[in-house]
DNA sequence: ATGGTTTTTACTGCGTC
DNA sequence: GACGCGGTAAAAACCAT
């Protein structure tokens, strides 16, 4: 089938592609790995073992940290409790507890206003003296080393995520990711900023979201060397198996981005289909051969977009675009005919 | 460090609006 | 003439050994 790729992006090798039977499925079935009703107990990613967090209501995996399915459960209150004992028993209120903070949100807020419970204004001296818990609060809260790690790298994760408009399940892998690297120690001789990359682009490449490791650095502190160390170094000390990134999942972006149809998408995804299937997308980047697809299936379908406009949008040269949609075409081709 | 492969850069020629 | 497109050669980048 596929014979040996001498190229691999980003730190897989081919050899973690060979027959599994899982990847070929996934190829082969249309969507994400997160359809709602399916109940799997093995990882897609990296086959290991699925965990059903109750509550916070994620299926995760134990072994790479994959948000595979959430929001599974109703978290709201329980209404039916009729005295306080049972209500205590009972009660599940709260705030979600979420990994995006740095305490997953357990920990005490005091508020800003100088309200007391019933709303109504603090003397004086009360105002001074909530401001001085305030103050202890905040240091308290943050007091130990790691704490306040996790809490600059999840800010960097979720201002990262933000400017690539990643969605909230890739940031919550991303935090999953992050605190395995904390918890054994990887940070040190490494900078939280370069950690917090890594971790981000991991998670987006497993959840099927990814971006271009130059997208990361164009909104990350650290320059593209120091993201593929410090990223190689946590998947491999972490044990994370992240697939070579699929061209297909950077279709759907490029085709809005060029404001095209669902027509088109299809078409694109079929000739990078028919492409696999050839053998010819081995050692080819990933982005190149989806900006390639997007605009051959573009010119197929009489929509205009020129080589250059898509080139901008994938960050790929024009030469690559054409190099490749030769090929895709050519492929097509064979396999219509 | 080296070698092989892919991508990029830079440049040229052709046709069209 | 500007623009889109195609091709080429050399350089750079990248991965594997």
């Amino acid at each position: 089938m596929t014979e040996t790729r001498t190229r691999s992006y980003s730190g897989e090798t081919e050899r973690e592609r060979t027959v599994d039977d899982r990847t070929i499925d996934r190829e082969t079935s249309d969507s994400e790995a997160t359809r709602a009703g399916e109940r799997t107990t093995t990882c897609p990613e990296c086959g290991g073992s699925l965990i059903t967090d109750t509550e916070h209501g994620e299926t995760v995996c134990d072994d790479c940290g994959l948000v595979v399915e959430q929001d599974g459960i109703d978290r709201g209150p329980e209404w039916r409790a009729f005295d306080s004992s049972e209500r205590d028993s009972k009660s599940r209120v709260g705030a979600p507890t979420t990994n995006m903070m740095h305490d997953k949100g357990l920990s005490t807020n005091i508020g800003w206003q100088d309200k007391d419970a019933y709303g109504r204004s603090l003397s004086s001296s009360q105002r001074e003296k909530m401001q001085r818990l305030r103050t202890w609060n905040e240091r308290f809260r943050t007091r130990d080393s790691k704490e306040r790690n996790l809490k600059q790298a999840l800010g960097e994760i979720d201002r990262m995520a933000s400017a690539l408009g990643l969605p909230d399940n890739v940031r919550e892998t991303a935090s999953v990711i992050y605190r395995r690297a904390l918890s054994e120690n990887l940070l040190p001789g490494r900078s939280i900023e370069g950690v917090a990359t890594a971790s981000l682009y991991a998670a987006a490449r497993q959840v099927g979201n990814p971006r271009s490791l130059d997208e990361f650095t164009a909104v990350s502190r650290v320059d593209k060397m120091e993201l593929t160390r410090t990223y190689r170094y946590v998947i491999r000390e972490l044990g994370l198996r992240v697939q070579p990134a699929d061209p297909e999942s950077y279709v759907p972006r490029f085709v809005s981005k060029l404001g095209l149809t669902e027509e088109t998408q299809r078409l694109a995804r079929d000739l990078l289909d028919a492409a696999k299937s050839a053998g010819i997308t081995s050692g080819k980047s990933p982005v190149g051969l989806a900006a390639s697809a997007v605009y051959a299936a573009a010119l197929l379908s009489n929509e205009k977009v020129t080589q250059s406009q898509v080139s901008a949008v994938a960050d790929i040269s024009e030469v690559t675009i054409r190099n490749r949609y030769k090929e895709l075409l050519e492929t097509s081709e064979g396999l219509t005919a």
